[in-house]
RNA sequence: GGAGCGGUAGUUAAGUUGGUUAUAACGCCGGCCUGUCACGCCGGAGGCCGAGGGUUCGAGUCCCUUCCGCUCCGCCA
């Protein structure tokens, strides 16, 4: 944390000095934005306020470039035209805030800057008040300047003073508003659901509200509004949406945060098809109104079998190729053990990739461990045969077979992974992603959406020991799986799909179970005794026996999605006021500890190891 | 819980094998300057090198511990 105090660097005695210029807006008010003077307003007499972003002091002229969250305006302070205006003029310093009345001038001929959107004109001033001075700010509130996030973090409203943050968070509430348009359009109801929850065990971990009129006894934030929405269904409203905050107590990324806000949407009467298009609709619209960019629909869609087999992810970036090959059949027998052995063996051909380093390999095989795998074999192809630490051996008729299946050509390097299918495919799935930024492969701003269906209903959970369920416990089966819950979990899908945009998941959803019976085995298929699904979840389940009617929906990461349209490479950047990796808020510094008497209220103590304020 | 990168002036960075007084740019302060636009010119101030230990004649530099930020693995239905 900073310590900085900006009097070091600018004298208290000069702070001081300057207040005393600090006046009363009284009866001024704004007549234009500071991005929005042209020629055409040459001779107004306007009244601009914003910050001093420049000042050019020429000990005669003082040029003062003058910010506010729509543009620059250049102001003049002449000894010449308002001698008045000018007297006081060098006091002027970086954010302060200033009103100004002046006259609109076009700027003389060879000073317009062409740089400027009101590089026109200029504003001479006649009169001015000061309304605020600042500190030395402790970063400049430049759009070119880059600053550490920590102190971006630290001194927020500075940094979101900066173009860049006010255009993000201005395209965040335009996309907001879009899908409020056409969701209301399309006979959604915004409906807001609780704050305070049921903890359940299932999924991510809860934040915990203590209650203090029943003392031992927890809320929980919701992860999200999904049972809410869901008795919103059987309470007959149909077609449901919330913009909403959900919260998540896991560590975070650079695209999670513990809390986040999800455009959360449920629909009745419903298939996969239809919440499909729906929200390609929805898409679509938020495309054309925020960006100018027509969508193309309906989006591509994998299953999730193919997606793992072909990218080894299940939210492929399509916007190149590199896809990866199961050669397990060729090699199974092969007199090379490590790929004989193996349950799953992949290639990923990468074309030109011959001229690799031997640095640069050793590189990728760094990568790929980082995903569990031991080591990355690679066979590069030259036009006098196969240069590789692995191909002698391989048989002539698997270097045949693998050659015909990848379609090898000289100049060409082939990457390998062999083992647990869940390393293979990390491991290669991710060094696809490395490679395609090694190489350039990705192509700048092309948006490739793409629908990922028919997941595994479950999961195996090492920890403990059980299958949980892969999208939530409220998740359909696929039609016909009603028996593969018990029989054969591993192989059972479910009517999930997710919506993937440039290798982000940007959503996702499910036809929901609607019949009491099924959810029942459900919750018996995840382990749950009788007795525990009534106690978690008996308000579902007796819900579900009134009348629920089949329904399904999604969920959209608003921060994700704004995100990806503004180009940003983190959330944080589309958050106002967004968490540290360690959850902290450097601006307020929550968390922090209570008092005692906080704690005593709610029944709480502390171990002796935790601080106390 | 784990791996990696980073922390040096207000900011952004450089700092060689451990060796005099720790650099630069911007910013800040003072002076000059009537057409600049990231104005210019002259001068100045500003540092517990994240913190704490250690090795050494000597540590920004090497070692250990720790704090903070970032990226990732695990985790995130």
């Amino acid at each position: 944390m900073t310590e900085f105090m900006p009097e070091e660097i600018q004298s208290a005695d000069l702070q001081q000095e300057h207040q005393k210029f600090i006046q009363d807006m009284g009866d001024w008010l704004r007549t234009h934005c500071c991005g929005a003077l042209t020629l055409d307003d040459v001779d107004q007499e306007v009244c601009l306020m914003g910050w001093v972003q420049y000042r050019r002091d020429h000990g005669g002229l003082i040029f003062v470039d003058l910010r506010d969250c729509f543009g620059l305006t250049q102001i003049v302070f002449s000894p010449d035209t308002a001698s008045s205006a000018h007297n006081n003029a060098h006091i002027l310093r970086s954010e302060y805030v200033l009103a100004v009345r002046g006259k609109v001038r076009p700027r003389p001929a060879g000073m317009v800057n062409p740089a400027m959107p009101t590089g026109q004109i200029e504003v001479v001033a006649i009169d001015w008040k000061l309304l605020n001075t600042s500190k030395t700010p402790p970063f400049s509130v430049e759009e070119r300047s880059e600053t550490g996030e920590n102190l971006r973090l630290a001194w927020r409203y500075l940094d979101l003073r900066r173009p860049r943050m006010q255009a993000n968070l201005r395209l965040r509430h335009l996309v907001a508003q879009t899908v409020r348009r056409f969701l209301d359009e399309n006979a959604f109801v915004e409906v807001e659901t609780p704050m305070l929850t049921k903890s359940t065990p299932e999924g991510a971990r809860d934040f915990l509200v203590p209650s203090r009129l029943n003392l031992g006894q927890f809320y929980a934030l919701p992860q999200s509004p999904q049972l809410f929405k869901q008795l919103l269904m059987v309470g007959g409203f149909d077609r449901y949406f919330q913009i909403v905050r959900c919260f998540r107590d896991e560590d975070l990324r650079a695209d999670r945060q513990p809390e986040f806000t999800q455009i959360d949407i449920e629909m009745s009467f419903v298939n996969e098809k239809a919440v499909m298009f729906m929200a390609e609709g929805l898409m679509a619209r938020v495309f054309s109104d925020v960006q100018g960019i027509s969508l193309k629909l309906p989006f591509p869609v994998l299953s999730w079998d193919e997606s793992m087999n072909r990218y080894g992810v299940d939210k492929p970036d399509t916007r190149f190729g590199l896809e990866l090959h199961d050669i397990t059949h060729i090699v199974y027998a092969s007199a090379f053990k490590l790929f004989a052995a193996a349950k799953l063996v992949k290639a990923m051909k990468v074309t030109g990739g011959d001229a690799f380093t031997r640095k640069e390999i050793d590189e990728f095989t760094e990568f790929v461990k980082i995903y569990g795998a031991q080591g990355l074999a690679w066979i590069k192809i030259k036009s006098g045969g196969w240069q590789s630490p692995v191909a002698k051996f391989l048989s002539e008729r698997e270097r045949h077979s693998i050659a015909q299946a990848l379609d090898l050509q000289p100049g060409d390097i082939v990457f390998f992974q062999a083992g647990e299918p869940a390393v293979v495919n990390a491991a290669l799935g991710n060094l696809r992603l490395r490679l395609g930024e090694h190489l350039h492969l990705v192509p700048e701003n092309s948006f490739n959406f793409l629908w990922v269906t028919d997941f595994p209903l479950y999961e195996y959970d090492n920890a403990e020991k059980r299958y949980v369920a892969c999208h939530h416990p409220f998740t359909a089966p696929a039609h016909g799986h009603l028996e593969r819950m018990f029989s054969d979990p591993e192989n059972a899908r479910a009517r999930a799909y997710d919506l993937v945009l440039n290798g982000n998941e940007i959503g996702g959803g499910s036809i929901r179970i609607h019949s009491a019976d099924v959810q029942r085995r459900m919750f018996a298929a995840l382990g749950f005794s009788p007795d525990s699904a009534e106690k978690r979840f008996g308000f579902l389940l007796r819900a579900l026996e009134l009348g629920a009617p089949p329904h399904g929906g999604i969920a959209f990461g608003l921060d994700r999605l704004v995100m990806l349209l503004a180009g940003a490479s983190s959330i944080r950047d589309v958050i106002a006021f967004p968490k540290t990796q360690k959850a902290a808020c450097l601006l307020t510094d929550a968390p922090s500890g209570v008092a005692s008497g906080q704690l005593c209220e709610l029944g709480l103590r502390l171990r002796e190891t935790a601080a106390e304020t």
